[in-house]
DNA sequence: ATAAATTAAATTGTATGCAATTTAAATCGA
DNA sequence: TCGATTTAAATTGCATACAATTTAATTTAT
């Protein structure tokens, strides 16, 4: 690549994953809305939706985040009566996040929300499919280096 | 689909565009630090590198991001001494952003970021253009929506 | 057994990120 | 022309995001 060209924003794969990520955010916040929630605590639920009763490491770990973003988050979440944050009586220092009646309940009313968040745009199944596989592929090649 | 499987955290493009850009994010931090900025400061003076003398809006647009965010940021790059913050004289509701002797120079130094940056990855260069490609057919996807 | 090391959350501090509002300047329209 | 509308930044408020530190509990090592 041409010296001058190294840095233009158009040639950059951390830019464009970047923005389009943030687009992304914003194309499921109206529909996330209709269920009071925000992305975050979204994919949150989905992580508890899958499995609950797991500590606050065990969560963050599946969602890339840690106790800073997570402790506020899933405090916000128990105030709305969708999880309760119990301690581990088997180890006090872990926390256990346990999805109440109200928080399986959602989930119903989830379904619909991958669908509505792209039904307006032109993306079609195949992208997102394509899209996806690129994405762990990059994350998988990405993950060896933290252990360096 | 089946139904059961729609809200899996594994079947979401969405999550995996969303946890890639923070690992990537991550990636670039320590290689910027050597250059005392942020990534988003970093992504800022990629776009003035290749154009300033432009209004907030303008960088903005480019960058995806708004005034509540931009502000804040260009005003700690001005304290750097990276760059300056003048009224357009034409119309005093523009803000014109121009790089100093200090910011235009910095641009030497970025030259390696990039590369630095995916070094110790295991990523070959192949992947991140068939990412980028992707990253920018999805925008042009999403981007649409914004105007209906 | 117990001091040292480790671990899990919470806390602190800094930096985004964006919706909504405010302020000031420029443009529009009757 | 001059009040109404529009526009560009800045501000406000809320929600992340994460590094670094702190606190409390557990495990390790002698």
């Amino acid at each position: 690549m041409r010296e001058e060209d190294k840095l233009r924003l158009d040639n950059q794969t951390c830019f464009a994953v970047y923005a389009c990520a943030k687009e992304i955010t914003k194309l499921y916040q109206p529909v996330l809305k209709t269920l009071g929630l925000t992305y975050t605590q979204y994919i949150a639920m989905l992580a508890l939706w899958e499995r609950d009763g797991v500590s606050v490491k065990e969560l963050g770990e599946r969602l890339y985040l840690d106790s800073g973003t997570l402790t506020p988050l899933l405090k916000k979440l128990e105030s709305q009566g969708l999880l309760t944050r119990v301690r581990d009586a088997a180890d006090e220092r872990q926390l256990l996040i346990k999805l109440t009646e109200r928080g399986i309940a959602l989930k119903a009313r989830a379904l619909e929300v991958p669908e509505l968040a792209f039904c307006r745009t032109g993306v079609d199944v195949e992208l997102l499919m394509s899209v996806r596989s690129q994405m762990n592929e990059l994350m998988a090649a990405l993950q060896p280096t933290m252990d360096r």
